[in-house]
DNA sequence: ACAGTCGCTGACCGATCGGTCAGTTACCGT
DNA sequence: ACGGTAACTGACCGATCGGTCAGCGACTGT
């Protein structure tokens, strides 16, 4: 991988565990065993690091909101929908966590205006689509819980469970918490 | 209210959306009408203001965790903890959104420990009583997704949901999220 | 042999960081 | 009237912040 990448990679690993605010280029530089100044070489500004390290993500995330947003989520659709989301997650985990958490405090930033808006987009199409304050809080806990529990930190001694069976249960589990209030049996 | 609780309070908003990295004692003065020098007057350290920003809920959650740890989570207990869990969440939703994720990357804070070993002790247990990977994302999802959704910002165009209709949807869902695979359903 | 560029560096800049300290108010009990 | 203390402040400290810049050695095509 080329130090260009490395850095990239370096970069979103921190912002996504101590934050934008809270990473300097310093430590960036000493992680990939540079000096502050060839960073700089690399990346113009610690805003365009965000942005290299952030911007993929949302820019796919964008393309699945335009596929089906205004369409009802039902049947195969639904399902189709999900998995791609599900894989969204798994790809992008450090950058959703990032953006996801540190997005509002953040607000001038124009990397972070596009995520914003990306996460008003989608709180958007859920609201439409589910109505009742449960509703709403389902989809975000699939969304910040799938985020959290995917970049948060491994136990390291115990291997860790191979990628197939975690999307099969996030799959399952975000299935479970996107359906309909009308489509699920009284508690 | 007290200054003090005023200073304390702003800290953990900011260390909540900001993170403690990206947070200056400046910024905090400014939010609260004073000095930096005011907020080191009343706590003696930006650690010390983390310290009482967080270490309630630390403590909570420890209490919490004592009196469940060891007994199997089966009928009323289960419901009892699945209620002292929510409500744990709904008073604490800041601190919990702090420490969950940011503790990883704030090692040598004493009272980040605390809170590390904290969540450590919560993993064990879920690990002991679900064993599947599933059950275990079921768990990590259930805790950042509400740690997340209680805490990320509201949407100011539309009221706030009344905190009971809040909380009886919260005991739903995360009582579906805990429930073990043997008492569910297959898909 | 040489000009150009690529990756990288240390020295340096002003600003801000967390933190110390002496001093200024305002209010207290005596 | 006065000593003590609680609340607060500006001046200041060394360190670190993000960022600029001139220049370094290695490699390239001509």
């Amino acid at each position: 991988m080329s130090t260009h990448d490395d850095l990239r990679d370096i970069a979103l690993n921190e912002f996504a565990s101590a934050g934008y605010g809270g990473t300097s280029l310093q430590r960036i530089a000493e992680l990939a065993g540079l000096s502050k100044s060839s960073v700089l070489y690399h990346y113009s500004s610690k805003e365009a690091l965000l942005e290299a390290a952030i911007g993929p993500a949302i820019d796919r995330m964008m393309e699945i909101l335009d596929l089906i947003e205004g369409q009802p989520l039902t049947g195969p659709a639904r399902v189709a929908f999900i998995e791609q989301f599900v894989d969204f997650l798994l790809q992008y985990r450090l950058e959703v966590h990032t953006f996801i958490n540190q997005g509002p405090s953040l607000e001038d930033v124009p990397v972070v205006d596009r995520a914003n808006s990306l996460v008003f987009r989608l709180g958007n199409f859920f609201k439409s689509t589910a109505a009742t304050v449960e509703d709403q809080l389902r989809f975000g806990i699939a969304l910040g819980g799938a985020a959290y529990v995917l970049s948060a930190p491994h136990d390291e001694t115990v291997p860790e469970p191979p990628v197939d069976e975690t999307r099969a249960a996030l799959i399952s589990i975000v299935s479970e918490l996107l359906a309909p209030v009308s489509l699920r049996s009284a508690s």
